[in-house]
DNA sequence: CAAGTAACAGTTTTT
DNA sequence: CTGTTACTTG
């Protein structure tokens, strides 16, 4: 308590804050009593095992205004980790609204490679071997980068790049830094992977990293743990600081990560790890599991406090998605309860195939908006999730959509600071800041187009190792010895010349940054480039870039702006009116929705048949825990559903459903018959499959207990068999047919705009958009407009 | 050097 | 069936 004397140190705090807490705690109230507990055991170890819905980022922000509060600990004190930038910046703001607004604090709220980095910047000289180390400047390699400079080691190595892959080496030596693996202790019989050559490779990249004061994701916690293991003395500061640690998803952390969290946490001891072992879904990428199951082994003494009163979901959804976990062996354990009305059972349907599994959910949700479905009064768009498997089952779902006209959106997808180009922006931005980042060099020297190719770039890497210094110098004696002739000599001086130019008001703190980097984009010719470009996506990425550069003002300079981008860069996930969201089922964790839709459940997609193969039970486990995690976003009504056929790779293939699906406790689900056999799409769907399906047969389809029958069986081979060779013929059902425009006429597309149409194949229009750019387009998804302010007829 | 073609692979994804 | 990537041609 010695801190609350201290009080002008109190940062952040306000008197009138300070005399609240002088009273019975209000944001303590509301509180139920394990979640209270939970805030309120604040010293020693403590497992929070937090349920879906249960309120369990409430209870950390709120343990966190609580230790402020009652002067525990400063908030410079407190560490918090997670793993996305998302869940940091909420758990910010809900600090800030508990406690006022004037909470500008907690510098150590971060994911884990946010805070990594700023101890490793302060320490950078730390890291490396006897001749070279980093400097604090270091840049940050993202996957892409990381991947060419292997690409490199390998063909430096004459390797065949076929046999092995630099992607396969990438994922290699990931997987060691996961696990804390330096080339130098790393165990024999892994050193030998990749036909041998894995060790060597490995050092080969983390000394390359080293030269150009470099390091990618997997490094960030490493080098971590390596300087708090090799320097006692940094470590102790970093414990002593650290009073309080908290850390969100700890299901998901992998051995790195729990060996940086121990090490810190030895100082006080004070470490509350909030997790759910039922919702560990990425053991794929390195999380182990193991360390919440094994925590209070870990952390002697360590209290273990269960949130089970979910506040999310029906007891119905509850019931089923407790029932089918139940399944998976060696869990912690929890028995979620809700003082919610029953509400709906989940749902089960059957489909043919995934076009009318598509479709069904089309009409399911223009029924919601039609308010046919009392119960639920009225759902908007953004209530509704479909949450699938495998990205490429949205593709169904898109088509669907965009031809009955649904809004939709997608989440996931390629991120804002992984587009072509923003990586392009952001090279020729690293490169005016450190001119040695020959990285960055590589990738523009020849974007825009230049000519200066592959030959150029190799004598320049030559003139550059010659002379010892990097390539943007090498580059500069290339001009000046005149190694290069013709176009690309006269191109390359000059880019150099820009280059430096552009360097020197880099360092002039009289030019403004932003200005600059519109110069930069100008100058170069990227942006013309762009301008140039007739794709139809091309106005998109200049968008992107003016985005970008309005990104540069909330930073002192193009340095600091670097610095952050690589970690903190979120995709601009803008809240567009109503849409219904299509997202994977790893994409949906953490979200609720009172209206969820689970496609695919069919063994082999879901569960997936190569977790299975590759990691066997663990496997299946993981995707139980998947579904769980599926079913337990959602509040009011679940509906899963299958296909016994489905298109994969163009090919027909029949499945059976998801062995989950006779895992969930059936009294808490309702079995539903596809509607509308004749006339509706369904039946025209069975139709042009040329089969002969009745009532029964789809009520049997329906049902978990049947599946196995050789009927059913017969019946997907043979329509399987019968969709591969037969050639589509156009009848599309629902469509518009293509006959009903003429070259000429003028049409609009939801996603490109409007355009004119060039040529007409079957069912297909070859069309010219005003943005810029031919495309192909199924009739059906464009609708005529009228040209030049005609009618026709 | 750039455009065109053949070969190939093809869960899940954050930092 | 698609999108990507490496190789071949102009």
């Amino acid at each position: 308590m010695e801190l609350l004397d201290d009080s002008d140190d109190f940062d952040g705090v306000p008197l009138s804050q300070r005399a609240l807490a002088a009273r019975p705690a209000p944001y303590l109230d509301g509180l139920n009593p394990a979640q209270r507990e939970a805030v309120e055991a604040l010293d020693g170890p403590v497992l929070l095992l937090a349920g879906a819905g249960t309120g369990k980022t409430r209870a950390l922000t709120t343990r966190i205004a609580h230790l402020l509060m009652l002067g525990k600990a400063r908030p410079g004190q407190i560490l918090a980790v997670t793993f996305t930038n998302k869940a940091a910046r909420e758990m910010k703001d809900r600090i800030a609204r508990l406690l006022g607004e004037t909470v500008e604090g907690m510098p150590w709220l971060g994911t884990f490679h946010s805070i990594s980095v700023k101890i490793l910047r302060r320490h950078a000289e730390l890291i490396g071997d006897g001749q070279l180390h980093l400097k604090p400047s270091f840049t940050i390699l993202d996957t892409d980068d990381q991947v060419r400079l292997m690409k490199q080691l390998i063909q430096a190595e004459n390797l065949d790049e076929k046999r092995w892959p630099a992607r396969q080496l990438a994922h290699l030596i990931d997987g060691w830094k996961n696990r804390c693996l330096t080339p130098a202790n790393l165990p024999k019989g892994e050193a030998s992977a990749f036909d041998g050559w894995g060790g060597r490779l490995y050092a080969a990249y983390q000394q390359r990293l080293l030269v150009l004061n470099a390091v990618d994701f997997g490094d960030l916690l490493m080098h971590c743990v390596m300087l708090f293991q090799a320097h006692p003395d940094v470590l102790k500061g970093w414990q002593d600081r650290f009073r309080y640690i908290l850390v969100d998803e700890y299901q998901d952390t992998n051995i790195a990560q729990y060996m940086w969290l121990r090490l810190l946490a030895q100082g006080h001891h004070n470490i509350c790890c909030v997790g759910d072992d039922d919702q560990s879904i990425y053991g794929w990428r390195g999380a182990e599991v193991g360390n919440i199951l094994r925590f209070e082994k870990d952390f002697p003494g360590a209290q273990v406090i269960r949130l089970e009163q979910n506040y999310r979901s029906t007891p119905q959804i509850l019931a089923a998605a407790s029932g089918l976990i139940s399944a998976n062996q060696g869990r912690l354990g929890k028995t979620l309860w809700t003082e919610a009305e029953p509400g709906e059972k989940l749902r089960l349907i059957g489909h043919w195939d995934s076009e009318a599994e598509a479709r069904w959910i089309g009409e399911e949700i223009e029924a919601f908006q039609g308010g046919h479905r009392a119960a639920l009064g009225r759902v908007s768009l953004n209530d509704i999730a479909i949450l699938v498997r495998a990205s490429h089952q949205m593709r169904a779902f898109e088509d669907r959509f965009m031809t009955i006209g649904l809004p939709y959106r997608v989440i996931g997808g390629p991120r804002f600071y992984e587009r072509a180009e923003i990586r392009d922006a952001m090279a020729y931005f690293r490169l005016v800041v450190s001119p040695a980042d020959d990285l960055a060099f590589e990738r523009i020297v020849n974007t825009p187009k230049r000519g200066l190719g592959d030959k150029a770039l190799q004598t320049i890497q030559g003139v550059a190792r010659q002379n010892g210094v990097g390539l943007l110098e090498g580059a500069r004696i290339v001009v000046q010895d005149g190694h290069l002739t013709g176009k690309g000599l006269a191109n390359l001086r000059e880019f150099v010349a820009s280059v430096g130019r552009w360097h020197a008001d880099a360092l002039d703190s009289t030019v403004s940054h932003v200005e600059l980097a519109e110069r930069i984009l100008d100058e170069s010719g990227y942006t013309a480039m762009w301008q140039n470009e007739k794709s139809p996506d091309a106005p998109g990425r200049l968008d992107n870039l003016k985005e970008l550069v309005k990104a540069l003002e909330e930073f002192e300079n193009l340095q600091g702006f670097l610095e952050h981008v690589a970690l903190v860069m979120d995709r601009d996930e803008g809240e567009a009116g109503e849409e219904v969201s299509i997202m994977t089922l790893h994409a949906a964790k953490g979200l609720e929705f009172p209206v969820v839709f689970l496609p695919g459940w069919e063994d082999g997609l879901f569960p997936n048949q190569r977790a299975m193969d590759e990691q066997g039970t663990r496997g299946l486990e993981e995707e139980r825990r998947l579904a769980y995690v599926g079913i337990t976003r959602a509040e009011r009504l679940a509906t899963i559903s299958f296909a016994g056929n489905r298109r994969l790779y163009g090919q027909w293939q029949s499945s059976m459903p998801s062995r989950f699906i006779d895992e969930l406790p059936s009294q808490h689900v309702e079995v539903l018959t596809p509607p509308g056999l004749y006339g509706g799409g369904y039946g025209a769907a069975m139709a042009f499959a040329g089969a002969n399906p009745s009532d029964a047969m789809y009520e049997r389809a329906a049902r978990a207990d049947v599946y196995n029958s050789p009927g059913w069986k017969r019946m997907q081979a043979r329509a399987a068999e019968r969709k591969a060779p037969v050639h589509r013929r156009p009848v599309i059902i629902d469509a518009e047919p293509a006959a009903r425009f003429s070259v000429g006429d003028r049409v609009a597309h939801a996603k490109f705009g409007e355009g004119k149409v060039m040529g007409i194949a079957e069912d297909t229009l070859t069309v010219q958009f005003d943005a810029g750019g031919f495309k192909t387009i199924k009739a059906a998804y464009v609708h005529p407009v009228g040209g030049d302010g005609d009618v026709p007829f």
